[in-house]
DNA sequence: TTCAAACCATGATAAAAGTCAGTTTTAAAG
DNA sequence: CTTTAAAACTGACTTTTATCATGGTTTGAA
């Protein structure tokens, strides 16, 4: 029988909640706030920590904050319960490490499969990582990540799933992330601004892309702004499991390096036409680079604003307008509404 | 007794190291030219390979790539034996996966320590790998690599030793690698040009720097030209052996991975400078990358070139050199010589 | 359907940085 | 210590691009 904490301060909820879940097979314990949590948690090791967001005493930031700090706990599966539907909130949960999380008001069968999910997820990473320990070969080979491909695959199996509307920030500059993200729908940009309020995106990502799986061993704060550039699904592992992974998986680490060294050159290649290409040139290679990157066809029009595109070339949203209105006249591209269509990508490719 | 395969179309040379070598307790194997070469190669298997580089029917280029392509052949430590005492050809023999390399004319300590000293770096690594093939723990505790530090540690022990001057290129622009390297002396920059022929300096390594370590699994070329910036000394580990060990070290990838991410971070952080920065802030910032990252000791006089700063700001020799100007007017930078060195280290780093 | 806000487009102007040509300084070789 | 070539510097001029201002379009919500 698996043990629940549940911590909560509204004593009507908590009771309710207590009562629903014990008639469901579980064994449950119950906390006021966030520092009886604490203890309990220490003393009685549950198997999965539901707790509350906002609380008197210490609220649920807090509480898993402590707790994974501490050896003992840090492995126990920790589910948000929240009535705060604003995203950003959620999102700081999350950030923090938090596994999935609960929206308030919730039905039985929310609360129930949400638990049940999160257990068996546990339960089979437990079974992987005792059966390295002992030296055991994987039980199922299927199991087994090899390549990046089944590296995603693993995403799509435990992952947990993100919703972001367009424009959407997905986390900020300085925030500390525990996630890595397969993006299962959409597309996203990474951005940093200057002191003069000025961005630049450095990164573009599309579906099927991972991203932000830059520092596993430390835990520092991003240096630039994720936002959804449309209407995104992503799909999460927390960091922590992610490291475990790669430690049972040696070879998907090379293909990573490998993703990040493909990274580190495109920025590159962009370093040195920010640097010295002319407007026509940044504008050409940034097009091309969302007809060939970003488009899942390459001949469907490109939705992006051109403020954003502006930010992709670092130069001045009026400057790159100038350049596409030249592009059109000369036939390379036209509009149609506000997107754009790339009419002849051989000449595009040619702009000096 | 090892079997030292010796190829080398001048016959006297090629009979009295022959002679030399089975002296010296080693079985010797003889082909005139390439093609012989490696048709022995294959058949026997020898331990150590000793090529010629210039041959006719096939040359030592040649021969190296043939046997690195056969899996039964493409473990043999392979040395070159060349009078060309030109870098280039030396670097393209090492490029191509050779171990070592021994110029002519030689002395008899000269080859003998040469392979010899490959025969033992052979075994270890034999050692290591069966050792791990068999599920063992490595036998001996120092030879695990967990850190950065010991990774850096086996490049001393064991990476091939390769020197530069000044201005030396080590690698070109679509050229293959296969070695990774890490600086013991001097430093490096890499740097691309666009079509107008303008460069731009992408990263700086300096002393205890590893570098080249961008893609292990598949066989990419360079993107970019590697040129020391000062006499420089280089310690090289084949790719080859890399990824081995790199495979029987799991926790060194991890780190490996966060350097490549701060290397991405960097060159983001010179992007938003090169993409929306003044040219003073431009100008302050690589004097500042230079001081604080490249130079030993932060008050060591900077000893670039104009030239060579400007690439790395992304912007004219001439603009610099105002700007530098400037600074010193300011009492920022005083000029000792053609160096610069830095004497207001805050005022610096608020420049805007 | 209407309306407002956000976005796109263009002209005029100012500022910044690049180019070219020529002079001075530096450092390395004889 | 001289010589000399390369590098550093300066000035005049040109080009490029950002900025500001303004009017036209599109889009999505009331």
């Amino acid at each position: 029988m698996k043990t629940v904490l549940l911590v909560e301060d509204d004593s009507v909820l908590r009771e309710n909640t207590a009562e629903l879940l014990e008639l469901s097979k579980y064994k449950i314990l119950t906390a006021a706030n966030g520092k009886i949590g604490v203890e309990m948690a220490k003393k009685h090791i549950p198997d999965i920590i539901v707790c509350d967001i906002m609380m008197p005493e210490l609220d649920g930031y807090g509480t898993l904050e402590i707790l994974s700090k501490d050896k003992k706990t840090n492995r126990i599966p920790f589910v948000f319960l929240s009535a705060k539907t604003e995203r950003q909130d959620v999102r700081k949960g999350m950030n923090l490490g938090a596994d999935d999380y609960i929206t308030k008001p919730f039905t039985e069968d929310d609360i129930i499969s949400a638990i049940e999910s999160r257990l068996a997820k546990a339960a089979i990473l437990e079974e992987l990582n005792q059966a390295h320990k002992n030296g055991f070969a994987l039980t199922q080979e299927k199991d087994e990540i090899k390549t990046l491909n089944d590296l995603k695959n693993f995403f799509d199996d435990y992952g947990t799933e993100f919703n972001y509307k367009k424009d959407d920030i997905i986390y900020y500059e300085r925030d500390h992330s525990n996630y890595i993200y397969l993006i299962s729908k959409g597309a996203v940009k990474c951005h940093r601004m200057d002191e003069q309020g000025k961005e630049l995106v450095t990164a573009l990502y599309k579906e099927d892309d991972l991203f932000d799986y830059t520092s596993f061993t430390t835990n520092i704060p991003h240096q630039e702004t994720a936002t959804a550039i449309a209407d995104t699904t992503l799909l999460g592992v927390s960091i922590l499991e992610f490291t475990e992974l790669l430690n049972k998986n040696h070879k998907v680490v090379l293909e990573l390096i490998e993703l990040l060294a493909d990274n580190l050159s495109d920025v590159k290649e962009q370093l040195l036409q920010i640097a010295y290409g002319t407007v026509n040139k940044k504008t050409a290679a940034t097009i091309l680079k969302f007809a060939e990157k970003i488009n899942r066809k390459p001949d469907d029009p490109i939705k992006i604003s051109r403020n954003d595109l502006a930010s992709v070339a670092g130069i001045a949203t009026e400057t790159l307008i100038r350049a596409l209105t030249e592009f059109k006249k000369l036939g390379i591209i036209k509009a149609e509404g506000r997107n754009i269509k790339v009419v002849d990508l051989e000449r595009l490719k040619t702009i000096t």
